[in-house]
DNA sequence: CCGATTGGTTTCATTTTGCAACCGTTTGGA
DNA sequence: TCCAAACGGTTGCAAAATGAAACCAATCGG
């Protein structure tokens, strides 16, 4: 079988104390973004994924059993059938502004002047504006205002 | 070797029109956010990064030069000395939004109630505020209350 | 009742990743 | 000056993840 493990990342995370790393350890790898993303444009049922994202079958089965393991999604029954339908859940839900963020900088960055793609609008079909991430008097920030307080590493020396 | 390729993901990227996937596609790895990540909290060197991240040294050369190739990160030479160094380019700084947003979601839904995680602050230690994605006028927008506009997609009738 | 669809599973080949050893070039002392 | 350590990799090999394709049982639609 590929895959199968349920619970925890593994044995452990990469970086037990970076959000960030446990965010990566979740959601970081080709797929499983990708299949949130879909999720979140409507996507619900296994075929669905699979001719969105033109994932491998058995990665996918591999990645929708992941994500519902880790929280991120969940199986619900078809109101009138018997098929196996998934959906986000809460927490897969709040990876909302991961996601936009991604979009945004890829629209930034990753497209040449003129080249189409798609784009993220609001119930009125307005662009989503910028995330900007900000101090909570407004003020923006970037990596060279910010910085990282580490918590209290575990203490090592045993004697 | 391992990877090698320059210029773009490779022969094409996997949803050629979502910045997502594409975004996905030049950072969606395990560990080149995570390479960003430190370059950000002032990882400049090689062993820098080994050490931080912990990746192994040949995936990290990989890394380092793929990202270098994409734009994200530049090699400067040390002010005196003869040893290269690595620095994030505009398009690098510009993940911060990103990480920053993958940090916050991690400190929601990863951690236990009480379990130590680092923590990013602004040059006063006030902590960074949540990252909510709004509309124009402020207000909360989520995966409910937007949609996707895709572009024209390309015409494949050829006859 | 028949054929198509759904939601997988299995097998096998290819790719990616990780580990560990090795290497040439500085750098820093004694 | 010479030695040792550190730096920035490279190389070979084993293990793990991924992908393509075939196969399958259980519906679903007519």
């Amino acid at each position: 079988m590929t895959g199968g493990d349920t619970g925890g990342p593994g044995p452990a995370w990469t970086d037990p104390g970076c959000p960030v790393a446990r965010t990566a350890d979740l959601v970081g790898d080709r797929w499983s973004l990708l299949v949130v993303r879909d999720a979140m444009d409507g996507a619900r049922s296994f075929t669905d994924f699979q001719r969105r994202t033109g994932i491998a079958r058995n990665i996918l089965t591999d990645r929708l059993r992941r994500l519902t393991a880790h929280g991120l999604l969940t199986q619900v029954e078809a109101p009138s059938g018997r098929r196996r339908l998934y959906a986000l859940t809460e927490a897969g839900k709040d990876l909302f502004a991961v996601i936009v963020a991604m979009r945004q900088w890829g629209e930034r960055h990753a497209f040449d002047a003129g080249e189409p793609h798609s784009v993220l609008v609001d119930g009125h079909g307005a662009r989503v504006p910028d995330l900007v991430p900000a101090a909570a008097d407004g003020t923006p920030l970037t990596s060279d205002t910010t910085s990282v307080r580490r918590p209290r590493p575990p203490d090592v020396t045993a004697s």
